[in-house]
DNA sequence: GTGGTCTAGACCACC
DNA sequence: GTGGTCTAGACCACG
C-alpha cells in the first residue's frame, strides 16, 4: 500500500471523492510532512485500481487547493501548509461531522445520553465507517 | 410549513435524497403515524419549491421501501412499520453518522476526549449541520 | 355479500377493473342471467366499501359492452347474451391469461413439464391468485 | 436487437414495467451473468424506440431491488444474484402467473381438463401471449 | 381533486 | 463516452 487509503467502489461517494478527502486529511492531519514526494499518478492508479483519470483529478484539486504542488518531470510533493490552516481545515471538517451526526440523531429522537452512548461505540470499533 | 423538512439547494447532495432522509425519518422516528396522508405531490412540491417529479420520486423510493403507501386518485398514507423495522433503520442511521464523524476525527488526530467536545458543542448547537 | 366479487384495495389493479372483470365473468360465465336485477350503484358501492363513482364507471363500462341494461327509475339488469358471445368470450378471456403464463414460463426456462407441475399446484389452491 | 426485449405501445401495461419485467426475466433466468455490462441507457433506449428516461427508470428499479449494479460514468452491470434468490423469483413469478390463469378459467366454469387443453394449446404457440 | 406515465431538454458529475 | 439530477409540460387513469 502506498499511501493508507481504503475505496469502496459501492459506496455512492465518488470515487475521487474518497480517495481526495482521506489524502487531504493525511496532509493536514500532518501524517504527510512539508515536501514528502507522493506517489506518481499512474502508481497510485495502479495501487488503488482505479483510472489515471480519476488520480489526476484528485491532485489537481489539490493543488488547486495548496496543499501539493507539481514540478513537471519531476513529481508530486506535499507543499507548506500554514498551521493556522492546518487548525482551522481540522476544526471546520471533524465539526461539519459531529453535526451531521446529531442533527440524524435529533431526527430519529435520541437523547444527548444516546449519542454519548453511541459515540463510544463508534471509538471502540475505531471508526470504522464500513459496516461490512 | 405542511411538513418539517429543510432544504439546501446549494448543497452537493441531490435535493430529491435530502427530502427523502428527513421524510424517512419522520416516519421511523414515529413523528407520522401509520394511515397518516402525507401531503399531495402537488401541494409538497409548492411548499418545498421544487419540481413535482423530485416529490413524486421522494415518494416512489418511500414505497418501494415499504415505508408509505399510494393509491391512485386518493392519496399517499403512511404505511405500517414493524417496530423491528423502525428499531433498526433508527440504530443503523445514527451508528453510520456516527462511525463517519468518528472516522473523520481519526485521520484529523483527534482523542476520544476531543470527540466529546466536538459532540458536546454540536448538541448545543442543536444539531444544525448546515453552518451558516 | 351481493355478489361474489372480491376486491384488494392494495392491489395494483384499479379497484373497477378488478370488480369489472369479476362481474363480467358472473354474467358470461351463465352465473348471472338474462333479466337478473343487479344492485343499485349505491348498494353495491356500500357492500364493497368503495366509491359510487367506481361502481358507476363499472356499471358503465358493461352496459357499453352491452352486457346490461339501465332503466331509468327502475334499475340496471342482466342484456341478453348471444350464446356465440358467451363461448367467444370465455374462449378469449381464459386464452389470454394461460398464453401469458407460458409466456412468463418461458422467460424462466421452465420445461412443459414444469408447466403442468404448476397448473396443477394451482388448480389444488383453487386458484386463489392472491398469495395471502 | 442489442436484448431480446419486446415491446407492445398499445397494451396497457406501462412501457417501462414491459421492459423491467423481460430484463428481470433475463437476469433471473440466466441469460445475463453477472458482471454482464447491460446497453448503456441512451443505446437501449434507441433500440426499443423509446426515452432515454424510460430505460433509467427501468435500470434503477432493477438496481433497487439489487439485480444491476450502475456505476456512474462507468455503466451498468449485471449483481451477483443469489443462487436462492434466483430461484424464489422464479418460483413465485411463475406461480402467481398460473394461479391468475386458474382463477380466471374458474370464474368461467373450466373444468381441470379444459384448463389442461387450454395449457397444451399455449405451449404449442410458444407462448405468444400478443394476440395478433 | 388525486397519482401515473412518458416525453424532451438542459446541465452536471464521473471515468 | 458513461450515468445522475432537475426541470417543464402534456396527457391519462382513478375515485
Amino acid at each position: 500500500m502506498l499511501l493508507p487509503i481504503q475505496t469502496s467502489p459501492t459506496s455512492a461517494e465518488p470515487l475521487y471523492h474518497q480517495i481526495k478527502v482521506q489524502l487531504k486529511a493525511l496532509i493536514l492531519g500532518g501524517k504527510l510532512a512539508e515536501g514528502t514526494p507522493l506517489p506518481s499518478i499512474r502508481e497510485l492508479s495502479l495501487d488503488l485500481s482505479c483510472s489515471v483519470i480519476t488520480i489526476r483529478r484528485v491532485y489537481q484539486d489539490l493543488e488547486n487547493e495548496g496543499l501539493i504542488r507539481t514540478k513537471q518531470g519531476t513529481g508530486t510533493f506535499v507543499a507548506r501548509v500554514q498551521e493556522d490552516d492546518r487548525e482551522r481545515h481540522r476544526l471546520e471538517a471533524v465539526t461539519v461531522k459531529f453535526r451531521e451526526a446529531v442533527d440524524t440523531a435529533l431526527r430519529y429522537k435520541c437523547s444527548a445520553e444516546d449519542m454519548r452512548r453511541f459515540l463510544n461505540e463508534a471509538i471502540e470499533l475505531g471508526g470504522r465507517s464500513d459496516p461490512e
